[in-house]
DNA sequence: GATGGTCATAGGACGCCCAT
DNA sequence: ATGGGCGTCCTATGACCATC
């Protein structure tokens, strides 16, 4: 209100600008407010909502306008009252009200530290009509949605409608009793008198006076501001306090209120009003606690369960251990012990309105005993403090003699693990006198890392891999589909990766021919499991399958193979000798060409070559992807041609995996290809031929030069200390090349490995 | 020393009220 | 209708003490 004049037209010129800017600003996530002084930067707060710096201040997201923002202090409960307003794309930063304080610089690099910790997440999403959405906001309706029981859901509404009545109720009778708001302090007078959850109550000697926590506080950091309320009296107090009993019982519906009616409250005397006061304080307490707890339960009840004849116990849904909520009264609901069962048994660590564990029970139950993460109260000690905590010199050396990064996980792991690499075990080294998961790299920097990540990775691409969420490739065999993940495929080999590269398309469907239905799953499952299971029988098949992918882990280099040469790439006209499938039959009577020339090149440099000259996006690409016959020589056929067919994926599997892989909808799809190509080797207008060309072979590399990696999965769960591994090499090779044998790796304690081989057959080095 | 119990506090999201 | 100001509600977390 008592906004100057120049602001105001200040006002409506930003607001004109603002608008301006905001039909063209494109979508801002986490931009750095450092390079650009009209781009302030947003980053994610500790409970994963938009917090926005410039100049050094921190502001919390107020409101969303249609074509800006409002955000405010951080320290609005220091009074003050700076706020400031950006667009919807959080640019141009313009300052409404100033702070009555300096800048924090160390707090936000603490929050900026902090969000870029946590691998720089969008925070802000730009959505149609230029409407902000927090990720907070949409996180938190998301639980409150989801996560509450059903009993909750139906009772939150009541309870907060309660609530917000009952706060009512208390203001019409406090405004009858001649509170008014009268500014800005007084204005907290209303406030305070109407509301019972944040009574304090002072007792003094001649006086009662009624003031809040925040005001307490206040007192204690500045005696010359705060805002207190003394009555004339006692009695007065007496009676708003009796008032606000009768106003809580009077709606017994409520089931907080009938709460309230069986507390203990210390007896009702005049000449022990002190007591009084302070009961019913504890009492107003207890109840603000019930209804906190009940309307909005915290998410650590995600992963426990009330036990049914002990409110005060819960049980851990992971681990079933019954936990002591804490307190002999069933009415706090405290869930302190709760998170700390979740942080300390299981790593568990809040992100937004979740909890994320990330110890599955298996491996909590696998190991004789549970990995203790490093206390939460040491990490955030230095988030909190910019400047790490000196190091002495006998530290620094140490560091400088262990150069490489240390993965901390105190206790060996028992991990199995079907794989045809080996493990190479450098002694345990530690970092004593160093914070186990804080790796000081720079005086001024620390590192945080999550230990858990890997484990957390490994046990969410199964579940992608199962509930088909993003997918974004499909590979179809033998008439069946299996729904992947360009990034998994790409990660685990190189030869997927180039085919997907060169083509981007959003759902490419690559038909392999000549490998079976179970191969491709089995290989598929090791991609995104680490491991899989595989009749002895079978292995050899499944090695030549992955062979013929690249599949990293499987398939590594193998120097004595007699045709070391990677598949090849050839035309589609060029001679397919295969096994074909049934449905791809009448591709295999395709005439041979006799311009078809083996070319001994890389499949992903031939590709990339033919694909970066001639091949353009197109929105469904098919890709034939045809394996050798003998697996010492490969030679497979890529074929890509533009899908005329509009068809989708989901058109074309429409349903479930295993509907969608049914005979019907592949033959559908197999004679639609079939018409537009009958046979195989005739270029019509629609089609892209390609071209491959002769590359030179790649040089023979010598054994000394190669390296085998261990199984990304393996050294992830284990106590491995990298180190540069100059011995025990050739045992590693003489073991990994003992022909992809069918090991498995337990390890145990002392970092024992024991090595099973169950395959006897060897191929020769 | 580990774990449980209790309490207090900081921080964040949101709603309400009032002035323009 | 919009903007500014303020309070409420809620959760995470730490401190301290008790118990095993």
């Amino acid at each position: 209100s008592k906004m100057p004049q120049r602001m105001k037209s200040a006002s409506n010129k930003n607001k004109a600008e603002i608008k301006e800017e905001a039909s063209t600003s494109s979508v801002l996530a986490g931009n750095s407010g450092d390079d650009d002084p009209n781009v302030a930067e947003v980053v994610l707060s500790n409970k994963g909502g938009p917090k926005l710096i410039h100049h050094g201040y921190m502001y919390t997201l107020h409101k969303k306008q249609p074509y800006n923002i409002r955000w405010r202090c951080v320290r609005r409960t220091m009074y003050c009252r700076g706020s400031i307003i950006t667009t919807t794309s959080c640019t141009k930063p313009r300052v409404r009200m100033e702070h009555n304080h300096k800048p924090d610089f160390a707090a936000a690099q603490v929050a900026r530290k902090r969000y870029l910790a946590l691998g720089k997440p969008s925070v802000l999403t730009n959505v149609e009509g230029n409407t902000v959405k927090s990720m907070n906001v949409s996180q938190r309706m998301l639980h409150k949605e989801n996560d509450i029981p059903e009993e909750q859901k139906d009772r939150r509404p009541k309870t907060r409608a309660t609530a917000r009545k009952k706060n009512t109720l208390l203001q019409r009778k406090y405004d009858r009793r001649g509170i008014k708001n009268q500014g800005h302090s007084t204005a907290r007078t209303n406030t305070t008198a109407s509301t019972a959850g944040r009574l304090v109550l002072v007792a003094c000697k001649d006086t009662v006076k009624l003031t809040t926590r925040r005001l307490l506080q206040e007192q204690q950091r500045d005696r010359n501001c705060h805002a207190q309320v003394t009555t004339s009296s006692k009695e007065d107090i007496v009676e708003s306090i009796r008032l606000e009993d009768v106003a809580m019982k009077q709606e017994p519906e409520d089931e907080e209120d009938c709460y309230l009616e069986t507390v203990e409250m210390p007896a009702l005397s005049p000449s022990s009003s002190t007591n009084r006061h302070a009961g019913v304080a504890h009492r107003v307490r207890s109840h603000a606690r019930s209804l906190r707890a009940m309307t909005n339960p915290s998410a650590v009840w995600a992963h426990f369960d009330l036990c049914a004849n002990d409110p005060l116990r819960a049980q851990c849904r992971i681990c079933g251990a019954v936990v002591v909520r804490g307190g002999a009264n069933p009415r706090q609901c405290g869930t302190t012990n709760l998170h700390r069962h979740l942080r300390v048994h299981h790593g568990g660590r809040l992100i937004g309105s979740r909890y994320h564990v990330l110890q599955s029970p298996s491996q909590t139950n696998s190991t004789s005993k549970t990995i203790r993460i490093a206390a939460q109260s040491l990490v955030r000690s230095h988030i909190r403090n910019i400047a790490p905590a000196p190091i002495s010199q006998q530290q620094q050396q140490q560091q400088q003699r262990q150069p490489k990064t240390l993965v901390l996980k105190t206790i060996p792991l028992k991990v199995k693990q079907v794989a045809p690499t080996t493990i190479k075990m450098p002694p345990r080294q530690t970092s004593q006198g160093v914070p186990h998961n804080i790796v000081h790299q720079q005086p001024t920097e620390v590192c945080l890392r999550w230990n858990s990540y890997h484990s957390n990775m490994q046990n969410s691409f199964p579940s992608l891999l199962d509930s088909e969420q993003f997918v974004d490739v499909t590979l179809a065999c033998e008439g069946r589909s299996l729904k992947c993940h360009k990034m998994i495929l790409s990660a685990c080999s190189d030869y997927l990766a180039d085919l997907l590269r060169e083509n981007p398309c959003q759902h490419p469907i690559i038909l392999m021919k000549d490998l079976k239905f179970w191969e491709v799953e089995a290989l598929v499952k090791f991609m995104y499991r680490g491991e899989v299971n595989v009749a002895h029988d079978k292995l050899p098949q499944l090695l030549n399958a992955a062979e013929a992918l690249q599949v990293k882990g499987l398939a590594g280099p193998n120097p004595s193979s007699q045709n070391p040469k990677p598949p090849l790439l050839i035309p589609q006209s060029k001679p397919v000798v295969s096994q074909p499938v049934p449905r791809t039959a009448s591709e295999t009577k395709e005439k041979p060409s006799t311009s078809g020339v083996s070319i001994p090149s890389s499949p992903k440099r031939a590709q990339k070559r033919q694909h970066s000259e001639s091949i353009e996006p197109k929105p469904f690409t098919k890709i034939r992807l045809q394996r050798p016959v003998t697996p010492t020589s490969p030679t497979t056929t890529v074929k890509m041609e533009p899908l005329d067919i509009p068809l989708s994926p989901t058109e074309m599997f429409p349903e479930n995996n295993e509907d969608s892989s049914t005979p019907s909808n592949f033959d559908k799809l197999m004679s639609l290809h079939e018409e537009d190509d009958p046979g195989g080797n005739e270029t019509t207008d629609g089609e892209r031929e390609i071209h491959f060309c002769e590359m030179p072979e790649p040089p023979d590399i010598n054994e000394d030069q190669m390296e085998f990696v261990p199984t990304d999965f393996l050294e992830q769960e284990q106590d491995i200390v990298e180190e540069t591994e100059t011995t025990s090499n050739k045992d590693c090779k003489e073991e990994s090349r003992e022909d992809y044998s069918f090991v498995e790796f337990e390890i145990g304690e002392g970092d024992r490995i024991e090595k099973e081989q169950y395959s006897k057959e060897k191929k020769p080095v």
